[in-house]
DNA sequence: CCACTGACGAGTG
DNA sequence: GCACTCGCCAGTG
């Protein structure tokens, strides 16, 4: 199934995922944008779940328009990772387990 | 070809 | 802020 490379889309929503620094967030609707995909933002969240475990694609760093973790295992170890792993980055949660966005959202220079 | 689903977003009430 | 609808695209049965 070669999920992982389609065409050449992927490599567009992988390529704007690298840009996000550390201790930083982007949405998913903000990388497609910058992919040249605007409006693609559902593509996005597929082309990341085709990562394998062992990318080197920072996808922590994408979270959804409300600045929370959208992966569908809520409990599992998918969205937990993610926020440890953003923690560690430096990235903050709120009580209701987001993130202000106001604080943390990428801006990438146009 | 059609229906449904999935790491989403924006608009509307 | 929440619930609902529609739009986008790819994969699967």
């Amino acid at each position: 199934m070669r999920r992982e490379q389609p065409g050449t889309s992927y490599e567009r929503i992988y390529a704007a995922v690298r840009r996000v620094p550390r201790g930083r967030v982007a949405t998913y609707g903000q990388i497609a944008r910058v992919a040249g995909l605007p409006g693609h933002a559902r593509q996005v969240g597929y082309a990341l779940h085709a990562l394998r475990p062992s990318t080197t694609v920072p996808w922590q760093r994408i979270v959804n328009a409300a600045g929370a973790v959208s992966l569908r295992r809520g409990g599992g170890g998918g969205a937990l990772s993610q926020r440890l792993l953003l923690e560690r980055e430096g990235v903050a949660f709120d009580a209701r387990g987001r993130i202000p966005l106001a604080r943390f959202a990428w801006r990438p220079r146009r």
